[in-house]
DNA sequence: ATGAAAGCGCTAACAC
DNA sequence: GTGTTAGCGCTTTCAT
C-alpha cells in the first residue's frame, strides 16, 4: 500500500538528467532538448508519474483551487451557480472546494480560516453574511484580513468588506415583473417571505414600493409579510396572508422555493393557480419547471453570473482586476402561473 | 497585497525559541513549557498567524481533504448525500473537494487525476461508472492505480475496481413497496425509466420480476420501459406507456426526478393521482415533499449512508478498514401518491 | 540547453 | 523540554 511514491528525482536519475530538467518538461516553460524531453516523457508514462501537487503549490504559491462558501448546496439556486462556476473554473485549471454553512453564520469564519490555511487561490462567497444589511463586524474583520492575501469575490454586498462584488441588479427584473402584472390587471400584489435585514429582499421591497408610488397605485403594507427563504417559510407566510380579511390577486414569492410552500398552501385552500390567484417566484431555478403550473420567475442568468464571477476571480488572482463592483442584469421569465 | 506571509520562523525568532517549538505548540503533540507556549501563542494571536497548510500537508503527507466525484450536484439525491458527507467529514477535520462530471464518463478520469495530483486523503465516487454493469476498463485500470495510493470509497459497485464499497441493498425496499402495492390491490405495475446496464436499475427490475414470480402474478414486460434518469426521461417514458393499449394501476419511477416528469405527463393526460393512477418514486429525496401529491418513495437513508461512507473513509485512511463491502438498508416511505 | 543549489514552510527524528 | 537538522517534492534563479 504505502510504497514511497515516485518523484522527479527518480525520473531524473533514470533519464540521466537533473531534476530541474524533469521539472522543465513538466511545466513546459523552458526549453529542453527534444532528445532529453522524450526520454523524460517516456519515463513519466512508464511509471505513470503524477507530480505532487502539494510540492508544486508550495513552491509556486498557487494551488489551482478555489474555495466556495454558500449556505446550502441543496438549494437549486446555489447548486446551479456552483456547477456553472465549476465548469467555468475548470477551463482555467481550477478545482472547487465547497463549504456549506447550512445557514449558520458562525460556520462562515470557520470555513474562511480553513480555506485560508489550505491556501486556495481565491474564495467565492454567496449568501449568508454577504446578503446581510449589517454583517457581524468580527466576521468583516476576518474577511478583510483574509482578503489581504487571497482575493475574495462575493455574489452580493458583504457590506464593509474589502472584496470584489458582483451584485444582481434587482430593479430591472422587478420593474419588468410589475409592469407585466399591472398590464394583466393586477392591483393587489402581495410580496411574501424574506426580511428587511437581507439586502436583496430589502431592494426588491423598495422597488415594489417605488413602483406603486410612481404609478399612483396604493401600496398595501399588510401584503408584505416576513418569512424564511424555505418551503416551510413560504407555506407559513401564505397562511398568514390567508388570515387577512382581503386577498391579493397575485403573490410574489421571495424565491422559487418559498413559492413551492405558497403553492402548497394555495392548493390546500382549494384555490386554483392562476385562475383564482397568480404566483411569481424569484431566482428562476429549475424548480420553476417542475412546479405545477410552471412558475413565472425573475431570473439571475446564473450562467452569465458564474462567468462574471470566475472572470473576476481569475483577474483578481492575476492581480489585474481593477473593477471592484459589477452588476448582473435580472429579467423576467414568463411561464404559466399568472393570469 | 503580496507581503511575504509570516511563518513559524518569524514566530520562533520573536519568541526566542526554535521553529520546532512553535510547531510543537501548533500541533500540540509534544510537551512545551507553559512559559514558552504562552509567548508563542501570544505571537500567533498578535500576528493572526495561519500556518501554511501546504507545507504541513507536504510534510505530513496528509491534506485533510476528501475528493468527491458525482454526476451532478443539482440532483437532490447527490446534493443531500454531499451535505451529509460534508457535515460528517467536518467532525474529523476534513474539507470536501467537489467534482461534477455532468454525466460525462470521460470527466471521471480527469477528476480522478486531479484529485490524485492534489493528494486528497481519500476519494468518494458516486454514480456514473460506479453504477455501470460494465465500466470502461481503462477507467478501472486508472482507479486501481490510484487506489494503491489513495483509498477510494464508492456508493455502489464500480465492478472490477479495488475499492471500498457501500452498496444500497435494494431488495428490501422493493419488496416492502411491492407488498404494500399488492395489499392495496395493485396487479398491473409499471416500472418506468432506467436501463439494464445500470446496476441499481437492473437489481430493482430483477426484484420486481422475482416478486411477481414468487407471488403467482404475471410479470408484464411491456410495462417496463427504458428511459433517462431525468425529468424529461420520466415524461417520455410515461408517454410511451400511454401509447400502449392498456394502462397499469401504478407506476414506479426509477427515481423521484423521473417521477416529476411522469406526473407532468399524467396531469396532461387529465388523470388524477392517486385516484386514477398511483405513482411511486425512488431515492426519497426532498422532491417527494414538494411534489403534488406528496410522493411515496423508496428511501436510502442518506444520513446513515453518509455516516457509513465517512466512517469507511476515515478507517481506510488510517489503514484499518478490513471490510471492503458493506450494505445500506433501503425501506419504503409512504406518502399520499398511492391508492 | 542544462545542472547545482536554494527555497517554499512546515514536521519529526535525533541529540542533548 | 528544546534546538538542530533533515526531509517532504516540487520550481526557479543563477551559473556555465
Amino acid at each position: 500500500m504505502n510504497h514511497r511514491s515516485i518523484t522527479v528525482y527518480d525520473i531524473a536519475k533514470e533519464a540521466g538528467v537533473s531534476p530541474a530538467t524533469v521539472s522543465r518538461v513538466l511545466t513546459g516553460n523552458a526549453n529542453v532538448s527534444e532528445e532529453k524531453k522524450q526520454s523524460v516523457l517516456e519515463l513519466i508514462a512508464k511509471y505513470d508519474f503524477e507530480p505532487n501537487g502539494l510540492a508544486r503549490s508550495l513552491s509556486k504559491s498557487e494551488t489551482k483551487t478555489i474555495g466556495m462558501i454558500i449556505p446550502d448546496i441543496r438549494n437549486p439556486f446555489y447548486s446551479t451557480l456552483f456547477v456553472e462556476c465549476e465548469l467555468e473554473a475548470a477551463k482555467y485549471g481550477y478545482n472547487m472546494m465547497l463549504c456549506n454553512t447550512i445557514h449558520e453564520l458562525s460556520a462562515e469564519s470557520i470555513h474562511l480560516r480553513n480555506l485560508m490555511e489550505k491556501r486556495v487561490d481565491a474564495i467565492i462567497q454567496v449568501g449568508g453574511s454577504v446578503d446581510e444589511v449589517s454583517p457581524d463586524l468580527e466576521y468583516i474583520k476576518l474577511v478583510n484580513k483574509t482578503s489581504k492575501r487571497i482575493p475574495i469575490v462575493t455574489a452580493g454586498e458583504l457590506t464593509g468588506a474589502n472584496v470584489y462584488r458582483i451584485v444582481p441588479e434587482p430593479n430591472h427584473g422587478m420593474w419588468e415583473l410589475l409592469t407585466y402584472l399591472t398590464n394583466l390587471g393586477h392591483k393587489d400584489i402581495a410580496f411574501l417571505g424574506g426580511r428587511d435585514s437581507v439586502i436583496p429582499t430589502m431592494r426588491k421591497r423598495a422597488a415594489l414600493k417605488k413602483y406603486f408610488l410612481e404609478n399612483g397605485l396604493s401600496y398595501q403594507r399588510e401584503f408584505v409579510i416576513d418569512g424564511d427563504y424555505t418551503i416551510e417559510g413560504g407555506y407559513e407566510t401564505a397562511n398568514k396572508l390567508f388570515s387577512l380579511d382581503k386577498l391579493p390577486s397575485v403573490i410574489i414569492a421571495i424565491n422559487d422555493i418559498a413559492a413551492v410552500g405558497i403553492i402548497k398552501a394555495i392548493n390546500e385552500k382549494g384555490l386554483n393557480i392562476p385562475e383564482d390567484i397568480s404566483v411569481v417566484g424569484c431566482d428562476n431555478t429549475y424548480f420553476t419547471e417542475i412546479i405545477t403550473p410552471r412558475l413565472t420567475s425573475i431570473s439571475y442568468n446564473l450562467d452569465v453570473y458564474a462567468r462574471e464571477i470566475i472572470e473576476t476571480v481569475k483577474n483578481a488572482i492575476g492581480g489585474n482586476e481593477e473593477n471592484p463592483l459589477k452588476y448582473i442584469a435580472t429579467c423576467l421569465v414568463v411561464r404559466n402561473s399568472c393570469k
